[in-house]
DNA sequence: ATAAATGTTGAGTTGATACTCAACTCCTCA
DNA sequence: TGAGGAGTTGAGTATCAACTCAACATTTAT
């Protein structure tokens, strides 16, 4: 069973060693919101705040934002390109899995 | 100079004969949104809506829906996967030109 | 045992998104 | 010349996303 945003968010911060309050304080909302959020009383924040509690909590961001559903500036700048969402449909139909994903990364970086 | 949405959505909707009223009344909305979204008076409507424009128009998705800047459900499923993310980031900074989105491509294909 | 720190909950707020409705104008063609 | 089809405009609405505020509960340290 998949986990949740909320509890995703709740182990990360736990494993640091930060409150709600000081977390919220340094990403600058409530941290009434943050207690929710982890309880999935809310569904997750924006895609920028997610960035902001990634960088608090110095943790790669990936996880996070993929879980949540939610998209990010940068991979939204990405998609304004039909090349790129065609590319994404077709990689989407053959449901890559991550070995496969990796090998295309190296083949990209070979691009160059 | 690039075109608008409204100006692209209006062309290729003339380009089929179709009058607004048809249109918004295949789609499920007001003629008078169409209207608005043609003359860029409104933004781009919601991903599902430009989905179904493109559906009624039998034109493919990818243009409108790009040049939108919306992301659609199916784009979104994509990036659930956080090797999705990390290798859109990378292709990101790179900013790489249609050719070489081609040339991805067609090493994808060849990947299985 | 109690004070301080930490976490939870309900009820709102704010701003943006995604539209609709009524009232026009313009064009054409019989 | 006037009726019908097509397009435009202003003003308003509904829903939702992304939160906040006040009050209370629970856990932790001493």
């Amino acid at each position: 069973m998949k986990t949740t945003f909320g509890t995703l968010l709740k182990e990360i911060r736990r494993s640091k060693n930060i409150s709600q309050r000081d977390l919220a304080k340094s990403v600058g909302c409530d941290f009434t919101y943050i207690s929710k959020i982890e309880n999935d009383r809310l569904p997750p924040p924006a895609a920028d705040t997610i960035q902001k509690i990634c960088t608090v909590l110095e943790t790669p961001s990936e996880i996070l934002m993929a879980n949540s559903g939610k998209v990010s500036t940068e991979v939204r700048d990405m998609v304004t390109n039909p090349e790129a969402i065609k590319f994404l449909q077709e990689v989407h139909q053959m449901n890559l899995s991550d070995t496969e994903w990796k090998a295309l990364h190296n083949q990209l970086k070979s691009l160059r």
